[in-house]
DNA sequence: TATGTATTGTTCAGGCATGAACATTATGCC
DNA sequence: GGCATAATGTTCATGCCTGAACAATACATA
């Protein structure tokens, strides 16, 4: 278990480094990537229950998205409660960038386990999920 | 990897849940069991060592502690620039409490997955260290 | 239609982590 | 002894996360 906690740790660390030479972090990358991934836009509380968490949360990670200029605020025309976090198009471009260097990350360390022992170490995982 | 991540994430949940009901994070406990392992104090330094974070950070969690009573600060009489965080009675009996409740919590993670999966498991883990 | 309930985003307080800057104290070396 | 260098703990700004409390809006149902 702590063996476990310790890899995710070091994990965490590789992405936030990969992710960082463009200049996110891998809670913003997360967000565009949703965002993304939604057609681009999605009212913040729809945000927050893809990405888990809690709206105050949100609230916050869209601050610094707009600060950044990744992202936009717009009122919901459809629910004057709601407003969308729009994806600017420099936003994409950085999911973009994240994506390909999350990709890279996953494959140099999808390299370092043998074949035979990836199917055990799912099963593992899914039971512990 | 994401969903290494995700498991991480869902023991950490889980972790917390247990050391809630004993009035602990899983950073306390951290910083307790690590006293209580080295004799009951630690220069806060060597404890930033132990726990693999910065100082500062410790200046904060022992702040926290000594807030909670688990913790007190003493000048240290070897080295006047340092000062020891030495457990008190308290601290030391949560600790203990602790230790239980994650134990626990690892035998009950451990009884959920097939014995013939644990070493390429472990292997796996280790290649990603 | 009015009213109670749910949902939305925000704010605030706080936990846990980092890195930079700082004053204080140790230490090695001339 | 005096001085450069290193180490210690603190403070501050910041990131990311939570939960509680709140005002505004939506909605179901009496």
């Amino acid at each position: 278990m702590l063996a476990l906690l310790r890899a995710a740790r070091n994990i965490q660390e590789l992405l936030e480094s990969s992710l960082e030479k463009v200049g996110l972090s891998p809670a913003k990358y997360q967000a565009l990537e949703a965002l993304v991934l939604a057609g681009g836009s999605l009212p913040l509380s729809e945000l927050a229950g893809k990405l888990g968490c809690v709206r105050s949360n949100i609230t916050q990670m869209a601050d610094r998205l707009e600060a950044d200029g990744f992202v936009r605020r717009v009122d919901d025309p459809s629910d004057r409660r709601a407003i969308l976090a729009v994806v600017t198009p420099l936003g994409v471009e950085r999911q973009k960038a994240g994506e390909i260097a999350v990709d890279a990350l996953q494959e140099s360390l999808g390299a370092r386990i043998a074949m035979e022992d990836f199917e055990p170490f799912m099963r593992v995982l899914c039971a512990l999920q």
